[in-house]
DNA sequence: TATTGTTATACTCTATAACTATA
DNA sequence: TATAGTTATAGAGTATAACAATA
């Protein structure tokens, strides 16, 4: 058996209020990098040149909100939109290098930020919280492949949707 | 020592990352609700009545944010705004009835939504999370008093603030 | 016809600043 | 003069829908 249902509301309570956790750090990134773009430039850094089909999904946001993303990073030289050479409606975006020594200093904030104010936790706490806010990512994400697993409890009479496509991070339609 | 650069990286993705969550946590919630209306009513039946001031400190967002989720709770009836006896300026907010069965229907689809997504997770998985969460944004909330914790490296020469009142959560204007 | 990506529009959350009323 | 709260304005993030180009 799982948790209660008052572990339940703490969490969610826990969850909404992180936000604040986020802004402090967001304080510290420069004006011209919100966290959108951070979060482009982090992610074809660590996984490599990949299409905006691909970035959307890992980004677990819709493909156009992905789209305004990697234009603003792209309109200041930090990543770079290639021909597809097996499809022509995509594009391949990789980094720059200004977009790596851009990617350097955020990083360089962002750890100041945290080791600064979690300068009195143990290695082993920083450990177990990314364990289980990746867990809980996991927990969620591994849901998001179909309309019916997004809702606990589908309306009796409605067959769950069996496209046999995986499906992407795309507006319904 | 505290943790290395690495990860504190990779809390820093996790928490960018985290939104993803909110945001499938959102998508359960009644139109005429969002995270802000539904925080509000949470803190003031945890916390009981209390003024504008407070609430805005326990939301850990500016004061004008909270007035307008305030008064988007207050016109659907959920909360009352009493005379404070003590301040003409400030009124006093405090839950109603259809408040608190509102507040009711937001926990049940909560917890639906968790317990369907975490059914794998143990009980002391979660309370993990949640002890770990909560002294996250009590290592980030404890330095929200004076503008010089704001930042880890003050610039040379910037002579720490000492107000002495104790600063609520305010634009510092 | 279906898919990749872009753009227009709208909504939520947030902060800053100007303002009113009261202390 | 200082503080509690409100409102106007602006910026970031997101989703939906309509659209273009290509498969």
């Amino acid at each position: 058996m799982a948790a209660g249902q008052a572990q339940f509301e703490e969490l969610a309570r826990q969850l909404s209020a992180v936000g604040a956790v986020k802004r402090d750090m967001a304080r510290v990134m420069p004006p011209d990098c919100p966290s959108g773009s951070a979060a482009v430039l982090l992610l074809l850094d660590r996984h490599g040149a990949m299409r905006m089909s691909r970035l959307a999904e890992l980004l677990a946001v819709d493909m156009s909100v992905t789209s305004r993303h990697v234009a603003h990073v792209a309109d200041r030289g930090w990543i770079e939109r290639s021909p597809d050479p097996a499809d022509r409606r995509s594009r391949i975006l990789h980094l720059t290098q200004p977009g790596r020594d851009r990617l350097e200093d955020l990083s360089r904030r962002t750890t100041e930020l945290l080791a600064d104010r979690l300068s009195d936790w143990s290695d082993d706490e920083v450990v177990q919280l990314i364990r289980l806010m990746t867990r809980l990512r996991t927990s969620f994400g591994d849901c998001r492949s179909t309309a019916s697993a997004r809702l606990p409890h589908p309306a009796p009479g409605t067959a769950p949707q069996t496209t046999g496509t995986a499906q992407t991070t795309r507006t319904p339609a």
